[in-house]
DNA sequence: TGTACATCAGTGAACGCGCGTTCACTGATGTAC
DNA sequence: TGTACATCAGTGAACGCGCGTTCACTGATGTAC
């Protein structure tokens, strides 16, 4: 993994300065995605790999925190599109649910560090330290939730599920679908059951053999 | 969070020297319980809340990395104790089910950043850079799983579970256990649902209604 | 019982490194006249 | 249309820091004689 950077950068025109912003994030994004962990994402090995000046950070985040910030609220912004897009393109509502597990699932496989980070609380900086506020990492993740509970309320609804909570069974749901996520991005050798998806989710979204 | 140190050591009688080598383990447990996360454990902070220098380690450890393996395999070892002390107050396979799943759960409420550094993933260091084997990660928890693994099957020829397969049964069961106790290790403010534990581990566990 | 000595537990100073951040700056570009 | 100038995007050098690790060492303690 050599520390690849981007040499031939030619500056922004006058006024789109704004735009090296998200090339900063692009840069940040990458590098945790081939990284052995987030460790590796500093402040000056972002800059390195946007192909920029450390210092020509600071006028787009105020410190460091801010970008890991930036970089998992990005995560987070795919991975509700993802499921959303999941989500539209099933049927009935037991397919849909499954469709979301699916996309859930199918995200952190492909992007296990981006995963870990998102979820292993590491990058939080030491909140009243930083720029980084408890608002910030309260809202992280709430529109999943909700697109799951969702969900879970319309197989209810159509008698494909004997859950009477949605709201609550989509938080079970979601813990089981995590720590088969998380487990599966942290560690590479782990003995899996062949239909460990299936058991967690029929059992956890209560639905009905078919 | 002042960075106490212990001052007042005086070095170990002859020939046992190797008493150091658990009180650098000891320091570094205790440090970790108190930080806001396991990259406050630096070979050299470990060695001042030890209160010795920082080469005084050598003796005792290779590099830093074989620190953070003794750390880990510390607190497997507290887990997995709780989880059999827990299994054999318990009478009926059902309520050893129950005590064990408990038993987890309050292992990692009481120690969340211990939970999250076993599970977390971000102490391995890079395989072949350092002491740390392969074979060394693989074992760790295995003996959890086991011990989850013989108690459902004891619920099973009980008849208190539908379950038909304890092994893949226990891992699914772990899973969301784990998804549970890491999600609240790592976050403040989450919305749990009041009966969560219940929910979780009577879906996963396959335990009939009593 | 006394003493010389080897061994052992642990130290202090130093190394090179990458980090986050600051500062004064440069040079291209758009704009006012 | 030409030019002076303000503004903007981004830079290079430097700072102090804590890190992991190395090296040569010190001084107490047990042991052989």
């Amino acid at each position: 993994m050599t520390d690849t950077e981007a040499p031939a950068r030619s500056r922004n025109r006058r006024g789109q300065g704004g735009l090296l912003r998200d090339e900063i994030i692009k840069a940040a994004v990458d590098l945790l995605d081939e990284a052995g962990d987030e460790r590796a994402l500093t402040l000056r090995s972002i800059a390195r790999r946007a192909g920029i000046a450390a210092p020509s950070i600071y006028p787009h985040f105020p410190d460091q925190p801010a970008i890991m910030l930036a970089v998992v609220r990005s995560a987070f912004d795919e991975l509700i599109a993802a499921l959303r897009a999941a989500s539209s393109t099933a049927g009935d509502p037991r397919g849909r649910v499954l469709a979301i597990c699916a996309a859930y699932l199918d995200f952190a496989r492909t992007h296990p560090q981006r995963y870990r980070t998102m979820f292993g609380g590491l990058w939080v900086p030491t909140l009243g330290e930083s720029s980084v506020t408890e608002e910030d990492m309260a809202t992280l993740g709430a529109d999943s939730l909700r697109l799951i509970s969702g969900a879970l309320a319309d197989c209810a609804a159509a008698g494909v599920s004997t859950g009477t909570d949605p709201a609550a069974d989509a938080v079970a749901l979601w813990l089981g679908l995590h720590g088969l996520a998380h487990q599966r991005a942290v560690t590479a050798a782990f003995p899996w059951p062949a239909d460990i998806e299936d058991r967690l989710i029929t059992a956890l979204a209560h639905l009905r053999e078919d």
